[in-house]
DNA sequence: TATTATACTGTATATACATTCAGTATTTAA
DNA sequence: TTAAATACTGAATGTATATACAGTATAATA
């Protein structure tokens, strides 16, 4: 991150509050307005400065397309906010902002056990489990799992939620809780398999 | 704040995620392309009744200038606390002191409804609508029920929690969501029965 | 010394977008 | 049983908006 100037600064303050106040980001001629500019280019370039130095980021095309860009590490979980990140085909469910839908508000000690963030699922291959399409599961980021574990696995990319089996010290099975599905057995050794956490709750919004 | 249809909660719903992804609101055509409609009209008018509502504000002729209202009054720190009773085959979901079995603390506005309490659910006769044993249903305490439906119902002090279907005027049937549960006919005027409520979410606490 | 970044005014324009109008169909209240 | 609300398609349009281009001026590099 580039040092930032105090004109620079004052466009980034006014988009702030400018979203603060309406709930959306200002157009070129608002920001003008506000810090008493004359011409849509003087905000054009003070917000072309602040993307090339990593403070916003521009949709191009896009009206309002600004967005500020937080760089707080301390997110994941702040105070008791857990993000709800979408179970995709191809992808890790990590953590970055793209993958994050929403967050939502837990006490805590909800579940049984802590846990990181919620996956929304796709797909009914544990619907024998009770786990359906759309719900929310409560994952624990931990690969520390046991036989029977419903856990959340990533195998080249492709994520999945399945029943946990160890067959032999070399050989792993995931099974889904739905007979139109058939298990998987994974070879340890030869098999880009990586364990992402496992299942301690569920919430169903509907 | 009036009755949410289901179209207009997955157009509320898009918007929040948009905005979540993105750090600005959605323009008609990017909800369009989001939900499958063909024409920014649809948008259009769902936006009109959200509005009418209270769910969002439109600011006029601005570009992308929506923004959800936040309407829940308390504090996230002190949310309300909902009791858990038990659902037993006989004796009736009354929040009196002797049936509950402990207090779940919950943000308001934690499921897309308000609800008055959680259900322990016992059996499998929900089983594939994802309803498990000992799984927690969030009930709202009405009598307006869908067909469809997932509801609380209470015949001659039995509880029971099923699919609601209307068959006629005189008669509803509640279906169990399981090929071992046989589905029951009420007759309305000779049969003492009562809905309880409706499930609008649920918790899994494992 | 030439170059780049900063900090603006002012004009112009293609297009992104909100919004209206005209339909069709179904469901729900009065 | 008429009216209103819901739930859409499809086309049309004025304007809101991003963005490029042409300048001017100062301060900070290299």
């Amino acid at each position: 991150m580039k040092e930032i100037t105090t004109q620079q600064q004052r466009v980034l303050d006014c988009i702030q509050i400018y979203i603060n106040k309406t709930g959306f980001p200002p157009t070129r001629a608002n920001i003008c307005k506000e810090l008493g500019f004359k011409s849509p280019n003087s905000a054009e370039t003070h917000l072309r400065a602040l993307e090339k130095k990593g403070f916003i980021s521009i949709e191009s095309g896009a009206s309002r397309g600004i967005s500020i860009i937080n760089n707080e590490q301390s997110d994941p979980s702040d105070g008791n906010n857990y993000p709800v990140i979408g179970l995709v085909a191809a992808g890790s469910p990590t953590l970055a902002s793209e993958n994050i839908e929403n967050k939502i508000n837990c006490p805590n000690g909800f579940f049984n056990s802590d846990f990181d963030y919620f996956l929304k699922v796709k797909g009914l291959s544990m619907k024998d489990a009770g786990i359906m399409e759309d719900d929310l599961v409560a994952v624990k980021k931990t690969s520390d799992v046991k036989n029977g574990d419903i856990i959340i696995a990533r195998m080249d990319d492709e994520v999945t939620i399945k029943y946990f089996r160890r067959i032999s010290p070399k050989f792993v099975e995931l099974e889904a809780a739905n007979e139109d599905f058939e298990n998987i057995k994974v070879d340890l050794e030869h098999q880009n398999f990586v364990i992402e956490g496992k299942s301690v709750g569920l919430l169903r919004k509907s």
